[in-house]
DNA sequence: GTGTAATATCGACGTATGTCGATACCACGT
DNA sequence: ACGTGGTATCGACATACGTCGATATTACAC
């Protein structure tokens, strides 16, 4: 006799992970993360030029980036004079957490 | 007379992120998410069969996101006879948690 | 061994992504 | 007005990714 499947089946979570899979897209490039973690230890607001200056990249590559990550809500720019400058939004840790909460559930916690 | 760049210019961050964009990237699909947030629900292992049944993908498909989440060390495969059942590794929420908070010293906590 | 069922792998396809050069846009100094 | 320099957008390219049908692999039942 062989081992009989499991019983009774598993059901499939039936929640949409699209908006959490998006996010974690965002963050799934290693510049992109180094701009985030460049934004996090900043005093203040992060210049474009130092991105580029800093980066293995050309400029337009870099504008790339930071459109995506601009167009995850995770940075937030802003002009003065020529330069643009870049922040980290707010609630970036806590919409992170948020994603991980709602993929994990806190039993996992323990 | 204009507005002068932010002085001194901030220096990016050195470190290598490729492993954490790597975990971040292998999150970024929401079939997958769909797979872990099963995974983490449930009591037991989950059959692969639940997956094939539960998700809207075909059978080599559902297979590849499984090898993916396996290369990242996100889940674990076990076969008992025909079935292959599938577990969430026990250090996935440490290592997301080690992962963000590279990124995002602890700073930002605040 | 033969047949059947579950899972993995392979090959192909369309689309998305990261990168860059060229160009457009915008603010400033002259 | 004109030129200059920082930034964003556009177009192109190579590669990676998500998906599927076909096939291989594995384990069981007969």
């Amino acid at each position: 006799m062989s081992i009989p499947r499991s019983c009774p089946p598993t059901d499939v979570v039936a929640a949409d992970f699209t908006e959490q899979a998006g996010l974690f897209k965002a963050l799934g490039d290693p510049h992109r993360l180094t701009i985030l973690a460049t934004l996090a230890r900043s005093e203040s607001d992060v210049c474009v030029c130092d991105f580029t200056a800093g980066l293995p990249l050309n400029q337009p590559t870099v504008s790339h980036h930071l459109k995506i990550l601009r167009d995850a809500n995770l940075v937030a720019a802003r002009r003065r004079g020529t330069w643009v400058y870049y922040t980290l939004a707010a609630d970036v840790r806590r919409r992170m957490g948020a994603a991980l909460g709602s993929v994990l559930p806190k039993k996992v916690l323990v």
